[in-house]
DNA sequence: TCACCAAATATGTTTGCACATATTCGGTTG
DNA sequence: CAACCGAATATGTGCAAACATATTTGGTGA
């Protein structure tokens, strides 16, 4: 009978209430009691209810104090990364993949820093190319912890990407992530076939697994490549 | 004597067993009633410390096939779009805001397409810059649909930013965002006081409310700025 | 052998209750 | 009047039980 759960259809009832401006911004609404008198629930359900409403950035709740609409809402928006393979093949293109450049040594002190490394730490640097069929999509530059990631450097990584050696060999990091915009260098032109200068998107992340810096990648995409989301 | 609640360190314990490696990608996990035997309390307290862990995308569940690690962790991250002014304000310098231009019409047709109006419909168009301190922070290109927020063309948004006004007058709409990289005109150059084709970080949002278009905003900043996130 | 159906099973939902905890509110006391 | 303290109260957590629902598994019969 019930196709949804109760606790959505409530929740959605309230969303609609706030959403239609039944119930203005910091605004009380009523107490849970109420509410699952209202519905003809259990106040766990109501419960239930409200906590996705919390999720959602639309209450906010304090013991005592009660439920209110949130003043000024604050917009979240969550950006789901695909692996670069997944992504190119989703938009029906062949993917490929390239190895540019491989080399070992002491990282830039700015990879340094965010790795967390001592000074003259070396690290492995591997610079790569996506394809979409046979356009660019993306450029990859990667510095991977030998130390974090034992056996690391006897890997071939002409035939399959870092991404992928990593996330079967070191899954469930975390991490940080940066998003920008960079004008391609020569190089980095010439790599993605695009102008000097051209403006890039650009994403530069860090990952951590137990304290340990495992890579920081910096991926450029050429001019066209957006990044979309509900909000 | 629990400090913290016993389903909160339930779903740390397993959390921890996830990225220890001691249950692997793809493996099934423990029933909830086995898990409620280990820890010693309800079935309903491991759902609720499993369901956290669904949320957080590390293990999938289904009815009678039980749940398991995911195979391929997908990356999500969550960026929260704060005010421009509190942004500004919380990097500790003074907001300033400055109207550009003001106009109504028709707008592009890009912009047409994505607020979905009749063609020849007017809307207002609105020109700004944002700063912190003395220096250009961002510039504002917004689209607003008068016919979805009565009175706004009555409006002098010389002295309040677009998105404050509609932040009072339309809360809790909803929308799509998209980030790219774009190219400086000589117009947005000048403006934001950058060299003619450096690379800004644009930011493109339209918002919703009842099934309307309420407007679209194209955000570009100068380069150096960046949008962090834990991932 | 294959299609189909029924039983088994793990998770999902809801209830009613009890107690924990944070926070407000109001009164008392110095 | 101010500081403090205890009562009141709304939300938070936990439990046990029951039922709902999706999905697998295994058996049955054409």
């Amino acid at each position: 009978m019930a196709r949804t759960a109760s606790w959505k259809k409530i929740s959605a009832e309230i969303e609609g209430r706030i959403r239609g401006g039944a119930w203005k911004p910091g605004e009380r609404i009523p107490r849970e009691a109420d509410l699952a008198e209202e519905f003809a629930c259990a106040r766990a359900t109501v419960h239930r209810a409200l906590r996705t409403l919390v999720d959602q950035g639309l209450i906010v709740r304090r013991r005592r104090a009660g439920s209110r609409v949130v003043k000024t809402q604050v917009r979240r928006t969550e950006f789901r990364i695909p692996i670069m393979r997944h992504e190119v093949e989703a938009a029906g293109h062949a993917y490929g993949y390239r190895l540019v450049s491989r080399k070992s040594g002491p990282p830039p002190a700015s990879v340094r820093d965010r790795m967390k490394l001592e000074p003259g730490a070396a690290v492995l640097y591997l610079e790569a190319l996506h394809f979409a069929d046979e356009t660019a999509h993306a450029l990859e530059n990667r510095w991977i912890n030998p130390g974090a990631v034992p056996g690391v450097l006897d890997v071939d990584f002409s035939g399959v990407s870092a991404n992928e050696y990593l996330v079967r060999n070191v899954p469930f990091s975390t991490g940080e992530i940066s998003l920008s915009a960079a004008s391609a260098t020569k190089d980095e032109a010439r790599l993605l076939g695009v102008s000097p200068g051209a403006a890039l998107f650009a994403t530069s992340r860090v990952t951590w697994s137990d304290g340990t810096a495992i890579t920081v990648a910096r991926l450029a995409y050429p001019p066209g490549y957006e990044l979309r989301s509900r909000i």
